[in-house]
DNA sequence: TTTTCTGCAAAGGTTTTGCACCAAT
DNA sequence: ATTGGTGCAAAACCTTTGCAGAAAA
């Protein structure tokens, strides 16, 4: 049993072929999925997957924070695998790969001279980092 | 003329009551809004503005990279103002009064471990902290 | 005056819901 | 056997397009 079926059945819920197969996708993949691209590599493990489950999936993996959600500059959303420890999201500009990072020193090291520059007491925190992925920057040399 | 007139005009584009409302909803915000908020927000300025009118001014201010589109947690696309001096903020959970900071020194920490770690050049960043505020934390205890 | 913009209505996509059947435990 | 999951169809949203009238240059 892997981590993330584990993961699955101590919150309750069962490890079935859709689930299996939309998993697979995403770790199969380099950059952010939508929905429809998770759908149509997952149909390659397992034919008979809807639309519907995909998104059902999806939304259930991003509550057990298995799955992150991250922006596509097309519009789209587009899902990752959350790997551990690593909260953050680097998405390159040009096509969409995104890599996750972790910053929790220097995020502390911030949070902490702010908490005492403004008294308010801090939660939680949103980052993102934009940029040029290497792939790209070599299709521009 | 402001800045972002300016750009505006030298695009060839005009400037007219509903860009003007949509410019000052992002101006005043203090999170990335999504359309429907950015409509909100701007018919205080501008009553008989649209909400099509709004995605295509949206479309527009983000080809001219005067605005962003950003993830939010909830779902939905969020807009912001492409970052004029990097201004960050933090905001109560409770009540919505927002403070801003200036993070430099630690997020340029950050980015340059993480460019290094990663080989991607990093363009640009967005940052938030939420938390609660003196104000909130004394009506608590 | 000449284009560009705007609002409306409607079309085109995406995401969620209701329901009956199926599958995992 | 029992509960939760799935697919389908349809509903509910969100976003874009076509067009005639309004507004900036």
């Amino acid at each position: 049993m892997t981590e993330w079926e584990q993961r699955l059945a101590s919150a309750g819920c069962r490890i079935t072929a859709s689930r299996r197969a939309v998993m697979h996708a995403l770790t199969q993949a380099d950059a952010p999925l939508s929905p429809q691209e998770v759908l149509e590599q997952a149909q390659a493990v397992h034919r008979q997957l809807g639309l519907v489950t995909v998104y059902r999936t999806l939304n259930l993996l991003s509550e057990l924070h298995l799955v992150r959600r991250a922006h596509r500059e097309d519009g789209c959303h587009g899902y990752l695998l959350t790997s551990p420890g690593h909260r953050h999201a680097l998405i390159c500009l040009v096509c969409g790969r995104a890599v996750e990072f972790s910053g929790e020193e220097d995020i502390n090291a911030l949070i902490e001279r702010v908490e005492v520059g403004t008294g308010y007491r801090v939660d939680d925190h949103l980052l993102q980092l934009f940029g040029i992925c290497p792939h790209c920057q070599e299709d521009k040399g």
